[in-house]
DNA sequence: CATGAATGAGAATTCATTCAT
DNA sequence: TATGAATGAATTCTCATTCAT
């Protein structure tokens, strides 16, 4: 039973990274329950044993999403020692998950759309939003009190500036389908002006 | 015939902006021809009178999409005299459009992820990306000229980067639903920071 | 206002002609008043001030198709001497008709099949055939009459059948689209077949 | 399973003949996909569960008709023993299909006509033919080796004769809707005339 | 005569979902 | 679990026809 459970439970997970699979290649529009069956080599109906409706999947999909956005990567072995470090591991975890996995961003994005319209995707998504500028925030007030940071920095703006700044990049990214190192480039720019801005004593 | 012609203008006009909202709160998925039909007050035949396909229609949208993004706004009486005043006004626009036509970047970022699989709608982005990165450099480069800017910036990097913050900033304030204050803060912060890295003689 | 009849006249005959033209190359099933507008290079709407309904200009070809085929085609200047030489040219024009005008046998064949449905078609096509029997009969009564063919002949079954092969030869040479020349031989074969069936004088 | 799989394939080739029925009814123009489900009581979206598309079903009809068509009748229990009485069964066949199933002729010129604008259809119909070309011929070959026909026949002109006489048969029959009576004594009075032409040695 | 605009009544096709087995 | 069969409710698109100008 317990080994059923757990291939159940893996024949899930496999189903809703179809779906993401679905919603990365065709959109929002273009998942279709017939599809993700047909891929995953089962029947139609079958689908509905695993996921009630339609919507549910669709409900695993975010909660796939923002597992796999929040799951720890470069905290992986030894803590970061400072707040500055920890902001430019922020910049490598966008780098390297935009590498990893750039599908993960258009799926991201065609949640954040249906966010607007779904109140259960829009509420997660808030929520994770509130993680993030939390965790952020953190960083920020640790650099302060490092004395890394200069002092004035007007912390709500910054952080809405930094996580606005951020997903600029996944979304350009995302988009314009250029080549991966130009996005790398665009990255340590930006990490560098930030770095500058929020160090800078002068301002 | 001249009235004539002009009225058919104004109702196809009329038809995309109703195809524009619908987009804006129903998405792409909602986009339904009926709809529309009803909402503009004629019957679900006529609107295929003049739009033969529901993608022709998408298509007229994309380009009033375009017309609007690049209707001059801050260039109304006097050019700017500077690059840091024409960046300060790159920043203004972002910040004046955010707040009149919140809608449109819904649409914006629908389109976005349309234009991934519709290689139409793609081509048009592309371009329009291209138009604005050559205004960014144009700005950049006058300012490094004038003496504003500091000569060894990465220009390419930082237009990059530059596109990436400002749709950023649409983003999130799109999809977060905060205050426009807090996105007017948000985009002030990131104003003063982009103009202090790109003067700042001492990087 | 006697030109202008006759140019309206010519003008709805043109229009007949482009809904033959339509029906031998798309079928009954493709016919659009639309299309024939747009290659009379007229109006939608202009063609219901020809004919006040679709089922109107259909009659009409009825009407111009028959006028076709009773067109006297071989009795241009000299009457036939006998009945043998009568029915001879029955098969020449056969022969001719389908090397002239291929096209008017994929009307008359849709046609046949409307009648079925249609009554007034039905009316139309009954009186056609009518006309053609009696046409027939006077030729084989004659022929017997002159002692040219045999006197035991059974004149309905033989003239049913006359008519029989002769629409067959169309109805095969139309959908089997082999070359003119083979429909010719099949022509010439048939009507020495019959010639020598009605004539010969042992049955 | 296999009482499954039978059932679901009863159920398609009833669904085919009720479009049979449609089609020599109302014609192709008539067909329509929601008449059919009605008449076989099931659902719109049901019928398009057996056949993808409203071609796929006509494509069934398609090979139905030719099954039918090359269904072996005469042959049942002895074989015919001369080439004479091979033809004389030829005709015997298309008398005892003209009676049995007269909407079956319809549906076969409606499809003929469709063939000259559908390839596949188009394809079929020639094939069809062609054996049924290659059938009469062997006939006629077997009738001279026997010394049942003459020998100067010009085989093809005669086979190619033949086809459109039996054509026109079912096609004039068809039409003009005439007692069944009456293309019987069309079919004798034409099958002693092709006999008295092919045996006649005197030609 | 001629036309642009408008429409009602379908038509094919799609898709999430249900249900008996 | 798994599936084949079935369905209702849409949805896009077509087409003959009408009407004001």
């Amino acid at each position: 039973m317990g080994r059923t459970k757990f291939a159940a439970n893996r024949r899930r997970q496999q189903l809703v990274q179809i779906a993401m699979d679905q919603i990365a290649t065709e959109g929002f529009e273009g998942l279709r329950f017939q599809k993700i069956a047909q891929q995953a080599g089962i029947n139609n109906a079958t689908l509905f044993y695993y996921f009630p409706t339609k919507e549910a999947l669709v409900q695993e999909v975010v909660i796939s999403l923002t597992k796999e956005l929040q799951k720890p990567r470069h905290r992986s072995n030894n803590m970061p020692t400072s707040a500055l470090e920890e902001l430019h591991l922020e910049f490598a975890d966008l780098r390297r998950l935009l590498r990893a996995q750039p599908k993960l961003f258009v799926v991201l994005i065609e949640l954040s759309l249906r966010g607007l319209r779904d109140p259960v995707i829009g509420k997660s998504q808030r929520a994770r939003d509130g993680h993030w500028r939390e965790h952020l925030s953190g960083i920020l007030r640790r650099g302060i009190e490092q004395g890394t940071f200069r002092k004035n920095i007007d912390l709500k703006a910054t952080v809405t500036a930094l996580m606005a700044q951020m997903k600029g990049i996944g979304y350009h990214a995302t988009m314009s389908k250029g080549k991966p190192s130009e996005a790398d480039r665009a990255i340590s720019e930006l990490a560098r002006q930030v770095e500058h801005w929020l160090a800078c004593k002068t301002v």
